[in-house]
DNA sequence: TTCATAATGAAACACTGTTTCTAAATCGTA
DNA sequence: TACGATTTAGAAACAGTGTTTCATTATGAA
Protein backbone atom coordinates (compact mmCIF):
# COMPACT_ATOMS: atom_id res chain seq x y z
CA UNK A 1 0.00 0.00 0.00
CA UNK A 2 1.09 3.26 -0.88
CA UNK A 3 2.33 5.80 2.05
CA UNK A 4 2.61 9.28 1.09
CA UNK A 5 3.53 10.52 5.14
CA UNK A 6 6.31 12.80 3.56
CA UNK A 7 3.96 15.86 2.36
CA UNK A 8 5.40 17.12 -0.99
CA UNK A 9 5.70 21.22 -1.98
CA UNK A 10 4.55 22.75 -4.76
CA UNK A 11 6.23 26.64 -4.95
CA UNK A 12 6.82 26.17 -1.29
CA UNK A 13 2.97 25.65 -0.08
CA UNK A 14 3.13 22.17 1.62
CA UNK A 15 0.35 20.36 -0.16
CA UNK A 16 -1.44 16.80 1.25
CA UNK A 17 -1.50 13.87 -1.14
CA UNK A 18 -3.73 10.80 -0.97
CA UNK A 19 -4.07 9.61 1.70
CA UNK A 20 -3.77 12.49 3.75
CA UNK A 21 -6.01 14.15 1.99
CA UNK A 22 -8.80 11.81 2.54
CA UNK A 23 -8.04 11.60 6.25
CA UNK A 24 -7.87 15.46 5.80
CA UNK A 25 -11.30 15.18 4.48
CA UNK A 26 -12.76 12.57 6.58
CA UNK A 27 -11.71 15.00 9.87
CA UNK A 28 -12.98 17.76 8.97
CA UNK A 29 -16.51 15.28 8.27
CA UNK A 30 -16.09 14.23 11.43
CA UNK A 31 -15.70 17.57 12.75
CA UNK A 32 -18.54 18.59 11.25
CA UNK A 33 -20.88 15.45 12.31
CA UNK A 34 -20.05 16.70 16.16
CA UNK A 35 -20.65 20.10 15.80
CA UNK A 36 -24.40 18.82 14.55
CA UNK A 37 -24.58 16.34 17.43
CA UNK A 38 -23.45 19.25 19.95
CA UNK A 39 -26.00 21.44 18.58
CA UNK A 40 -29.01 18.52 18.97
CA UNK A 41 -27.38 18.02 22.51
CA UNK A 42 -27.63 21.39 23.98
CA UNK A 43 -31.17 22.02 22.27
CA UNK A 44 -33.12 19.22 23.11
CA UNK A 45 -30.68 16.81 25.86
CA UNK A 46 -28.55 14.49 25.66
CA UNK A 47 -31.09 11.80 25.02
CA UNK A 48 -32.28 13.66 21.57
CA UNK A 49 -28.94 12.52 19.81
CA UNK A 50 -29.63 9.59 17.52
CA UNK A 51 -27.03 8.74 15.17
CA UNK A 52 -30.51 9.05 12.25
CA UNK A 53 -31.10 12.48 13.58
CA UNK A 54 -27.74 13.35 13.04
CA UNK A 55 -27.39 11.96 10.13
CA UNK A 56 -30.59 13.82 9.01
CA UNK A 57 -28.86 16.94 9.97
CA UNK A 58 -26.00 16.37 8.50
CA UNK A 59 -27.88 15.25 5.11
CA UNK A 60 -26.02 11.41 5.46
CA UNK A 61 -26.85 8.09 5.71
CA UNK A 62 -26.46 6.60 8.72
CA UNK A 63 -23.29 4.25 7.69
CA UNK A 64 -21.18 7.38 7.67
CA UNK A 65 -21.19 8.43 11.07
CA UNK A 66 -20.46 4.24 12.03
CA UNK A 67 -17.55 4.26 9.49
CA UNK A 68 -15.90 7.40 10.87
CA UNK A 69 -16.92 6.97 14.51
CA UNK A 70 -17.40 3.19 15.07
CA UNK A 71 -20.40 3.26 17.20
CA UNK A 72 -22.46 5.73 18.97
CA UNK A 73 -19.95 5.39 22.04
CA UNK A 74 -17.60 6.80 19.54
CA UNK A 75 -19.80 9.87 19.12
CA UNK A 76 -20.37 10.60 22.16
CA UNK A 77 -16.40 9.91 23.59
CA UNK A 78 -15.55 13.15 21.22
CA UNK A 79 -18.94 15.05 22.57
CA UNK A 80 -17.05 13.95 26.05
CA UNK A 81 -13.55 15.38 24.74
CA UNK A 82 -15.31 18.59 23.17
CA UNK A 83 -17.14 18.96 26.88
CA UNK A 84 -13.42 18.71 28.52
CA UNK A 85 -12.22 21.29 26.42
CA UNK A 86 -15.18 23.76 26.90
CA UNK A 87 -14.86 22.81 30.64
CA UNK A 88 -11.28 23.55 30.54
CA UNK A 89 -11.62 27.26 28.57
CA UNK A 90 -13.84 27.86 32.06
CA UNK A 91 -11.57 27.49 34.08
CA UNK A 92 -8.78 29.10 32.07
CA UNK A 93 -11.14 32.13 31.93
CA UNK A 94 -11.19 32.20 35.85
CA UNK A 95 -8.32 35.29 36.98
CA UNK A 96 -5.44 33.92 39.02
CA UNK A 97 -5.31 35.07 42.45
CA UNK A 98 -2.45 35.29 45.15
CA UNK A 99 -4.57 33.96 47.54
CA UNK A 100 -5.56 30.30 46.90
CA UNK A 101 -8.41 29.90 48.69
CA UNK A 102 -9.98 32.66 46.81
CA UNK A 103 -8.89 31.58 43.77
CA UNK A 104 -10.38 28.35 44.22
CA UNK A 105 -13.51 29.81 45.56
CA UNK A 106 -13.62 30.99 41.74
CA UNK A 107 -12.98 27.94 40.50
CA UNK A 108 -15.58 26.50 42.26
CA UNK A 109 -18.25 28.95 40.94
CA UNK A 110 -16.46 28.35 37.08
CA UNK A 111 -17.83 24.68 38.08
CA UNK A 112 -21.27 25.36 38.63
CA UNK A 113 -21.01 27.64 36.00
CA UNK A 114 -20.34 25.44 33.49
CA UNK A 115 -23.04 22.88 34.74
CA UNK A 116 -25.57 25.33 34.46
CA UNK A 117 -24.46 26.48 30.96
CA UNK A 118 -23.34 23.07 29.79
CA UNK A 119 -25.89 21.05 31.50
CA UNK A 120 -25.75 18.68 28.52
CA UNK A 121 -22.31 18.40 28.67
CA UNK A 122 -22.44 18.06 31.82
CA UNK A 123 -24.13 14.87 31.98
CA UNK A 124 -21.99 13.19 28.87
CA UNK A 125 -18.97 13.75 31.34
CA UNK A 126 -20.42 13.18 34.32
CA UNK A 127 -24.17 12.43 34.86
CA UNK A 128 -24.31 9.16 32.40
CA UNK A 129 -26.10 10.63 29.71
CA UNK A 130 -24.61 8.55 27.54
CA UNK A 131 -25.10 4.81 28.88
CA UNK A 132 -22.93 3.51 26.25
CA UNK A 133 -20.15 5.98 27.10
CA UNK A 134 -17.86 3.91 29.50
CA UNK A 135 -14.55 6.48 30.48
CA UNK A 136 -10.92 4.84 29.79
CA UNK A 137 -7.58 6.27 29.87
CA UNK A 138 -8.13 9.03 27.03
CA UNK A 139 -10.71 10.39 28.59
CA UNK A 140 -9.87 10.38 32.07
CA UNK A 141 -6.75 12.11 30.85
CA UNK A 142 -8.75 14.99 29.31
CA UNK A 143 -10.57 15.28 32.48
CA UNK A 144 -7.04 15.66 34.25
CA UNK A 145 -6.28 18.27 31.72
CA UNK A 146 -9.39 20.17 32.69
CA UNK A 147 -9.34 20.18 36.08
CA UNK A 148 -5.60 21.10 35.89
CA UNK A 149 -6.08 24.94 37.31
CA UNK A 150 -7.03 22.93 40.34
CA UNK A 151 -4.49 20.39 40.70
CA UNK A 152 -2.00 23.14 40.57
CA UNK A 153 -3.33 25.18 43.02
CA UNK A 154 -3.72 22.47 45.58
CA UNK A 155 0.56 21.34 44.37
CA UNK A 156 1.25 24.84 45.11
CA UNK A 157 -0.89 24.77 48.51
CA UNK A 158 0.81 21.78 49.42
CA UNK A 159 4.39 22.60 48.64
CA UNK A 160 3.91 25.67 50.39
CA UNK A 161 2.67 24.14 53.33
CA UNK A 162 -0.93 25.59 53.00
CA UNK A 163 -1.83 22.24 52.91
CA UNK A 164 -0.95 19.45 55.62
CA UNK A 165 -2.66 16.57 53.26
CA UNK A 166 0.43 15.59 51.03
CA UNK A 167 -1.38 13.39 48.35
CA UNK A 168 -2.38 16.39 45.32
CA UNK A 169 -4.67 14.30 43.70
CA UNK A 170 -6.68 13.15 47.04
CA UNK A 171 -7.37 16.50 47.71
CA UNK A 172 -8.40 17.73 44.10
CA UNK A 173 -10.59 14.13 44.31
CA UNK A 174 -11.80 15.18 47.59
CA UNK A 175 -12.81 18.60 46.24
CA UNK A 176 -14.14 17.23 42.64
CA UNK A 177 -16.38 14.40 44.32
CA UNK A 178 -17.84 16.90 46.74
CA UNK A 179 -18.90 19.46 44.51
CA UNK A 180 -19.56 16.75 41.95
CA UNK A 181 -22.39 15.15 44.51
CA UNK A 182 -24.13 18.39 45.05
CA UNK A 183 -24.16 19.17 41.32
CA UNK A 184 -25.47 15.83 40.74
CA UNK A 185 -28.09 15.93 43.58
CA UNK A 186 -29.52 19.29 41.97
CA UNK A 187 -29.39 18.13 38.09
CA UNK A 188 -30.83 14.35 39.10
CA UNK A 189 -34.00 16.07 40.50
CA UNK A 190 -33.19 15.17 44.21
CA UNK A 191 -32.55 18.67 45.18
CA UNK A 192 -34.98 20.12 43.32
CA UNK A 193 -34.97 24.32 44.08
CA UNK A 194 -31.78 25.57 42.28
CA UNK A 195 -31.31 28.10 45.20
CA UNK A 196 -31.07 25.21 47.62
CA UNK A 197 -28.40 23.50 45.72
CA UNK A 198 -26.13 26.55 45.14
CA UNK A 199 -26.84 27.51 48.95
CA UNK A 200 -25.77 23.66 49.66
CA UNK A 201 -22.73 23.90 46.67
CA UNK A 202 -21.37 27.46 48.43
CA UNK A 203 -21.44 26.00 52.11
CA UNK A 204 -19.59 22.91 50.66
CA UNK A 205 -16.73 25.20 48.89
CA UNK A 206 -16.05 26.73 52.41
CA UNK A 207 -16.16 23.66 54.33
CA UNK A 208 -13.83 22.44 51.88
CA UNK A 209 -11.18 25.83 52.10
CA UNK A 210 -11.55 25.45 56.21
CA UNK A 211 -11.07 21.62 56.19
CA UNK A 212 -7.83 21.79 53.73
CA UNK A 213 -6.57 24.88 54.17
CA UNK A 214 -5.96 24.98 57.89
CA UNK A 215 -2.61 25.18 60.19
CA UNK A 216 -4.55 23.06 63.51
CA UNK A 217 -4.67 19.99 61.82
CA UNK B 1 -70.99 0.71 40.47
CA UNK B 2 -71.66 -1.68 43.34
CA UNK B 3 -69.32 -0.47 46.19
CA UNK B 4 -67.56 -2.96 48.52
CA UNK B 5 -65.63 -0.76 50.92
CA UNK B 6 -67.15 -2.81 53.76
CA UNK B 7 -65.85 -6.11 54.29
CA UNK B 8 -68.49 -8.41 55.34
CA UNK B 9 -67.36 -11.22 57.51
CA UNK B 10 -68.10 -15.61 57.31
CA UNK B 11 -67.45 -17.15 60.29
CA UNK B 12 -65.79 -14.23 61.92
CA UNK B 13 -63.18 -14.46 59.26
CA UNK B 14 -63.07 -11.21 56.68
CA UNK B 15 -63.82 -11.89 53.63
CA UNK B 16 -62.75 -9.91 50.79
CA UNK B 17 -64.86 -9.63 47.90
CA UNK B 18 -65.03 -7.57 44.64
CA UNK B 19 -63.67 -5.25 43.45
CA UNK B 20 -61.19 -5.20 46.41
CA UNK B 21 -60.29 -9.31 45.77
CA UNK B 22 -59.48 -7.79 42.35
CA UNK B 23 -57.13 -5.10 43.46
CA UNK B 24 -55.77 -7.04 45.77
CA UNK B 25 -55.15 -9.60 43.05
CA UNK B 26 -53.70 -6.62 41.14
CA UNK B 27 -51.40 -5.95 43.64
CA UNK B 28 -50.06 -9.36 44.59
CA UNK B 29 -49.29 -9.68 40.47
CA UNK B 30 -47.63 -6.40 40.50
CA UNK B 31 -45.65 -7.60 43.77
CA UNK B 32 -44.53 -10.43 41.79
CA UNK B 33 -43.47 -8.50 38.69
CA UNK B 34 -41.57 -6.08 40.37
CA UNK B 35 -39.88 -8.86 42.15
CA UNK B 36 -39.25 -10.54 38.59
CA UNK B 37 -37.55 -7.00 37.64
CA UNK B 38 -35.64 -6.42 40.39
CA UNK B 39 -34.22 -10.10 40.13
CA UNK B 40 -33.46 -9.21 36.55
CA UNK B 41 -31.54 -5.99 37.56
CA UNK B 42 -29.42 -7.36 40.24
CA UNK B 43 -28.38 -10.16 38.05
CA UNK B 44 -27.65 -7.99 34.25
CA UNK B 45 -28.09 -4.59 35.73
CA UNK B 46 -30.37 -1.70 35.21
CA UNK B 47 -30.48 -1.40 31.38
CA UNK B 48 -30.90 -5.09 31.32
CA UNK B 49 -34.73 -4.41 32.78
CA UNK B 50 -37.22 -4.32 29.76
CA UNK B 51 -40.66 -4.57 29.56
CA UNK B 52 -40.79 -7.48 27.07
CA UNK B 53 -37.61 -9.28 29.23
CA UNK B 54 -39.89 -8.65 32.60
CA UNK B 55 -42.88 -10.19 30.98
CA UNK B 56 -41.46 -13.44 29.47
CA UNK B 57 -39.75 -13.78 32.70
CA UNK B 58 -43.39 -13.86 34.19
CA UNK B 59 -44.64 -15.72 30.99
CA UNK B 60 -47.48 -12.54 30.05
CA UNK B 61 -48.06 -10.49 27.48
CA UNK B 62 -46.27 -6.85 28.04
CA UNK B 63 -49.97 -5.67 27.77
CA UNK B 64 -50.24 -6.54 31.74
CA UNK B 65 -47.36 -4.50 32.97
CA UNK B 66 -48.72 -1.36 30.90
CA UNK B 67 -52.28 -2.23 32.50
CA UNK B 68 -51.08 -2.74 35.94
CA UNK B 69 -47.92 0.05 36.41
CA UNK B 70 -49.11 2.96 33.09
CA UNK B 71 -45.08 2.74 31.98
CA UNK B 72 -41.93 1.81 32.37
CA UNK B 73 -41.55 4.96 34.21
CA UNK B 74 -44.23 3.10 36.91
CA UNK B 75 -42.08 0.33 37.76
CA UNK B 76 -38.85 2.19 37.45
CA UNK B 77 -40.83 4.22 40.39
CA UNK B 78 -41.85 0.64 42.26
CA UNK B 79 -37.77 -0.32 41.96
CA UNK B 80 -36.85 2.81 43.25
CA UNK B 81 -39.35 2.40 46.04
CA UNK B 82 -38.01 -0.86 46.96
CA UNK B 83 -34.53 0.21 46.68
CA UNK B 84 -35.08 3.52 49.59
CA UNK B 85 -36.57 0.06 51.71
CA UNK B 86 -33.36 -1.55 51.05
CA UNK B 87 -31.57 1.23 52.29
CA UNK B 88 -33.69 1.93 54.89
CA UNK B 89 -33.49 -1.66 56.05
CA UNK B 90 -29.76 -1.02 56.14
CA UNK B 91 -29.45 2.13 58.07
CA UNK B 92 -31.76 0.36 60.89
CA UNK B 93 -29.36 -2.15 61.15
CA UNK B 94 -26.73 -0.16 62.14
CA UNK B 95 -26.73 -0.30 65.74
CA UNK B 96 -27.19 2.91 67.74
CA UNK B 97 -24.17 4.94 69.36
CA UNK B 98 -24.16 7.31 72.54
CA UNK B 99 -21.06 9.60 70.65
CA UNK B 100 -23.19 11.19 67.26
CA UNK B 101 -19.82 11.35 65.60
CA UNK B 102 -18.96 7.41 65.83
CA UNK B 103 -22.56 6.51 64.84
CA UNK B 104 -22.71 8.65 61.97
CA UNK B 105 -18.88 7.19 61.29
CA UNK B 106 -20.98 3.45 60.96
CA UNK B 107 -23.92 5.38 59.37
CA UNK B 108 -21.93 6.28 56.12
CA UNK B 109 -19.87 3.30 56.67
CA UNK B 110 -23.55 1.80 55.66
CA UNK B 111 -24.22 3.86 52.84
CA UNK B 112 -21.26 2.76 51.30
CA UNK B 113 -21.79 -1.06 51.50
CA UNK B 114 -25.34 -0.39 50.27
CA UNK B 115 -24.00 1.15 46.91
CA UNK B 116 -21.62 -1.42 46.52
CA UNK B 117 -24.58 -4.60 47.53
CA UNK B 118 -27.21 -3.06 45.84
CA UNK B 119 -25.38 -1.19 43.17
CA UNK B 120 -28.61 -1.21 40.35
CA UNK B 121 -30.65 -0.13 42.82
CA UNK B 122 -28.82 2.52 43.82
CA UNK B 123 -27.94 3.85 40.13
CA UNK B 124 -31.62 3.34 40.04
CA UNK B 125 -31.76 6.10 42.95
CA UNK B 126 -29.08 8.38 42.63
CA UNK B 127 -27.23 7.71 39.87
CA UNK B 128 -30.37 8.01 36.66
CA UNK B 129 -30.31 4.85 35.37
CA UNK B 130 -33.49 4.41 34.49
CA UNK B 131 -33.56 7.97 32.34
CA UNK B 132 -37.26 7.59 31.81
CA UNK B 133 -37.33 8.38 36.06
CA UNK B 134 -37.78 11.58 37.58
CA UNK B 135 -38.11 11.92 41.13
CA UNK B 136 -41.47 13.54 42.29
CA UNK B 137 -43.24 14.11 46.20
CA UNK B 138 -43.39 10.66 46.71
CA UNK B 139 -40.25 9.06 45.78
CA UNK B 140 -38.35 12.72 47.57
CA UNK B 141 -40.21 11.58 50.62
CA UNK B 142 -39.20 7.72 50.25
CA UNK B 143 -35.66 9.14 49.98
CA UNK B 144 -36.68 11.17 52.94
CA UNK B 145 -38.05 8.32 55.04
CA UNK B 146 -34.80 6.20 54.06
CA UNK B 147 -32.49 9.25 55.80
CA UNK B 148 -34.17 9.26 58.73
CA UNK B 149 -31.09 8.06 60.98
CA UNK B 150 -28.66 10.82 59.66
CA UNK B 151 -31.64 13.55 60.48
CA UNK B 152 -32.23 12.49 63.67
CA UNK B 153 -28.70 12.55 64.97
CA UNK B 154 -28.23 15.68 63.20
CA UNK B 155 -31.02 17.09 64.51
CA UNK B 156 -30.00 15.86 67.89
CA UNK B 157 -26.84 17.10 67.54
CA UNK B 158 -27.96 20.61 66.64
CA UNK B 159 -30.36 20.29 69.71
CA UNK B 160 -27.34 19.23 71.93
CA UNK B 161 -25.49 21.93 70.50
CA UNK B 162 -22.57 20.08 69.12
CA UNK B 163 -22.89 21.36 65.77
CA UNK B 164 -23.22 25.11 65.19
CA UNK B 165 -25.30 24.90 61.99
CA UNK B 166 -28.81 25.26 62.59
CA UNK B 167 -30.60 23.92 59.70
CA UNK B 168 -30.39 20.22 60.07
CA UNK B 169 -31.31 19.13 56.61
CA UNK B 170 -28.78 21.45 55.41
CA UNK B 171 -26.60 19.42 57.26
CA UNK B 172 -28.02 16.31 56.13
CA UNK B 173 -27.69 17.61 52.63
CA UNK B 174 -24.25 18.96 52.57
CA UNK B 175 -23.34 15.30 54.21
CA UNK B 176 -25.44 13.00 51.85
CA UNK B 177 -24.30 14.94 48.43
CA UNK B 178 -20.44 14.99 49.50
CA UNK B 179 -21.08 10.77 50.29
CA UNK B 180 -22.99 10.88 46.92
CA UNK B 181 -20.06 12.82 45.09
CA UNK B 182 -17.63 10.16 45.81
CA UNK B 183 -19.54 6.93 45.34
CA UNK B 184 -21.21 8.39 41.47
CA UNK B 185 -17.75 9.23 40.37
CA UNK B 186 -16.64 6.10 41.62
CA UNK B 187 -19.43 3.71 39.79
CA UNK B 188 -19.43 6.45 36.94
CA UNK B 189 -15.74 5.08 36.63
CA UNK B 190 -14.32 8.13 36.86
CA UNK B 191 -12.59 7.14 39.97
CA UNK B 192 -11.72 3.58 39.13
CA UNK B 193 -9.80 1.92 41.48
CA UNK B 194 -11.87 0.84 44.48
CA UNK B 195 -9.41 0.88 47.14
CA UNK B 196 -9.03 4.68 46.27
CA UNK B 197 -12.60 5.69 45.52
CA UNK B 198 -12.90 4.01 49.39
CA UNK B 199 -9.82 6.34 51.04
CA UNK B 200 -11.60 9.03 49.28
CA UNK B 201 -15.19 8.29 50.64
CA UNK B 202 -13.27 7.65 54.21
CA UNK B 203 -11.50 10.47 54.69
CA UNK B 204 -14.90 13.00 53.50
CA UNK B 205 -16.71 11.23 56.63
CA UNK B 206 -14.14 12.10 58.76
CA UNK B 207 -14.06 15.55 57.23
CA UNK B 208 -17.58 16.34 57.47
CA UNK B 209 -17.59 14.81 61.13
CA UNK B 210 -14.27 17.57 61.80
CA UNK B 211 -16.27 20.27 59.52
CA UNK B 212 -19.64 19.96 61.22
CA UNK B 213 -18.84 18.80 64.65
CA UNK B 214 -16.73 21.39 66.06
CA UNK B 215 -16.54 23.79 68.73
CA UNK B 216 -14.39 26.11 67.33
CA UNK B 217 -17.05 28.36 64.73
C1' DT C 1 -7.80 1.35 -19.27
C1' DT C 2 -8.31 -2.16 -16.02
C1' DC C 3 -8.85 -4.30 -11.77
C1' DA C 4 -8.96 -4.77 -6.84
C1' DT C 5 -10.24 -2.24 -3.09
C1' DA C 6 -12.91 0.84 -0.48
C1' DA C 7 -16.85 3.89 0.39
C1' DT C 8 -21.75 4.75 -0.27
C1' DG C 9 -26.52 4.56 0.85
C1' DA C 10 -30.86 2.17 1.07
C1' DA C 11 -32.78 -1.42 3.28
C1' DA C 12 -33.05 -4.81 6.75
C1' DC C 13 -32.16 -6.71 11.50
C1' DA C 14 -32.83 -6.97 16.32
C1' DC C 15 -34.08 -4.56 19.85
C1' DT C 16 -36.70 -0.93 22.61
C1' DG C 17 -41.33 1.42 24.79
C1' DT C 18 -45.99 1.69 23.63
C1' DT C 19 -50.58 1.20 21.36
C1' DT C 20 -54.12 -1.15 18.54
C1' DC C 21 -57.58 -4.27 18.12
C1' DT C 22 -60.07 -8.63 18.27
C1' DA C 23 -61.39 -12.26 21.17
C1' DA C 24 -62.32 -13.81 25.56
C1' DA C 25 -63.45 -13.41 30.20
C1' DT C 26 -65.96 -11.02 33.78
C1' DC C 27 -69.42 -8.48 36.23
C1' DG C 28 -74.01 -6.19 37.37
C1' DT C 29 -78.60 -6.78 36.37
C1' DA C 30 -82.92 -8.96 35.05
C1' DT D 1 -79.28 -18.58 35.86
C1' DA D 2 -78.98 -15.90 31.54
C1' DC D 3 -78.16 -11.87 29.22
C1' DG D 4 -75.82 -7.59 27.85
C1' DA D 5 -72.25 -4.22 28.85
C1' DT D 6 -67.78 -3.45 30.26
C1' DT D 7 -63.37 -4.69 31.13
C1' DT D 8 -59.39 -7.44 30.33
C1' DA D 9 -56.06 -10.58 27.81
C1' DG D 10 -52.89 -11.32 24.37
C1' DA D 11 -51.06 -11.20 19.79
C1' DA D 12 -49.69 -8.16 16.56
C1' DA D 13 -48.39 -3.81 14.88
C1' DC D 14 -46.25 0.95 15.33
C1' DA D 15 -42.58 4.14 15.86
C1' DG D 16 -38.36 4.62 17.47
C1' DT D 17 -33.47 3.07 18.62
C1' DG D 18 -28.28 1.21 17.52
C1' DT D 19 -26.22 -1.49 14.11
C1' DT D 20 -25.23 -4.48 9.99
C1' DT D 21 -25.97 -6.21 5.27
C1' DC D 22 -25.22 -5.90 0.63
C1' DA D 23 -25.55 -4.39 -4.08
C1' DT D 24 -23.99 -0.33 -6.21
C1' DT D 25 -20.85 3.14 -6.97
C1' DA D 26 -16.67 5.47 -6.78
C1' DT D 27 -11.81 5.39 -6.32
C1' DG D 28 -6.81 4.61 -6.29
C1' DA D 29 -2.91 1.62 -8.09
C1' DA D 30 -1.00 -0.86 -11.96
Amino acid sequence: MHNSSEVPSINGRKVTTYPNVKLQHAEMLKLNIIEAAASIMQEHGPEAVTIRRVAEKMECPTKIIYNLFGSKEGLAKRLFLEGCKLLSTAFQAVPEQADPTLYLRDLGQAYWDFSRNYTSYYMVMFGGAFSEFKPEEETLLAINTALQQIITIITQAIEQGFISEKDPLLVVNLIWATLHGTIHLHLGGHIQHEATAKLLYDKSVTNLIHTFFRSDN
